[in-house]
DNA sequence: AGACAGACCTGTGAGC
DNA sequence: TGCTCACAGGTCTGTC
């Protein structure tokens, strides 16, 4: 489910529920998600404030003075504002309280997500230590991917969804990013010219910046922290779409597997 | 080093 | 109706 848009927007949502609040309480009913939840360092917590929170990548991040809870979504996972006295469904994870009314609340049924308390400096923690650009800032471009691809032979999809290469482009963006490049999912890496890696990394960009806008995409179960979900589904242009006809020509749209994941274009407007 | 496969999990939908 | 199977939005780890 979630991408860097869908994990921006919850990010939003539950920003104003957090940021500058003072942790009051943690509830953790499940400590297996992808390594152990650790209750002792989260409890450790309560009582202090909220200094700022940010997304790195994927990772929602709550500062506080002298340590960050560091969140991610995993494949299924999503995070909600609820009224304090909701009484957990299966899957409700974690809950964090910040006020007298509200809980956030982490759901994630695969448990491919995670939840730790990380002490500074963080920029040297192995989960964030080694991160490419983020995509939607100035030093994410075209010369980047160009540079970084020479001499690679993996396919361009993978190469994109390489997270040292730049974070967050995940599954679906990564075919739609590439469909309004015109390139190949399948190319190698090294063999595509400057220019279209200049019409790549903005095609990231507007996607990215599309789906942030329309609240993420919603395919199955994806909700936003307010429980609605994201309309970027209705602008996909070829994520699960195979059999269909290309909205821009007509043309059957593809699948294929490329890196063990469903993978979707046009042959006929994806040429490069 | 780069590239790939496997691993972690549960829910859902298709096909029988 | 109920079973089994394939597949799903991520990403770390190990192996070649």
């Amino acid at each position: 489910m979630p991408e860097l848009p869908e994990v921006e927007t919850t990010l939003r949502g539950i920003e104003p529920f957090v940021d500058g609040k003072t942790l009051t309480k943690v509830c953790v009913r499940e400590t297996r998600l992808r390594w152990p939840v650790p209750k002792a360092a989260l409890a450790r917590l309560c009582g202090q404030r909220v200094v700022s929170m940010e997304r790195r990548a994927k990772y929602i991040l709550i500062n506080f003075d002298k340590a960050t809870i560091l969140l991610h979504l995993g494949m299924s996972g999503s995070l909600r504002v609820l009224p304090r006295a909701q009484s957990p469904d299966k899957h409700d994870h974690i809950d964090l309280e910040f006020d007298e009314q509200h809980i956030i609340r982490l759901n994630d049924p695969r448990r491919f997500g995670c939840c730790l308390a990380l002490e500074p400096p963080l920029d040297q923690h192995a989960l964030l230590a080694n991160l490419g650009p983020e995509p939607l800032e100035a030093d994410f471009g075209g010369n980047l991917l160009f540079r970084r691809s020479r001499g690679r032979k993996q396919a361009v999809k993978n190469f994109i969804m390489d997270g040292k290469v730049v974070v967050g482009v995940g599954n679906i963006y990564a075919s739609e990013s590439l469909f309004k490049a015109g390139i190949r999912p399948g190319t190698a890496a090294g063999r595509i010219s400057k220019k279209r890696y200049e019409l790549l990394a903005s095609a990231i960009k507007e996607v990215l910046g599309k789906a942030i806008l329309a609240g993420g995409t919603t395919l199955n179960d994806f909700t936003q922290a307010d429980g609605k979900p994201g309309y970027f589904r209705h602008e996909l242009q070829v994520y699960a779409r195979d059999n269909e006809p290309c909205h821009q020509c007509g043309t059957k749209i593809r699948s294929k597997v490329l890196g063990q994941r469903n993978t979707f274009y046009c042959p006929s407007c994806q040429r490069y």
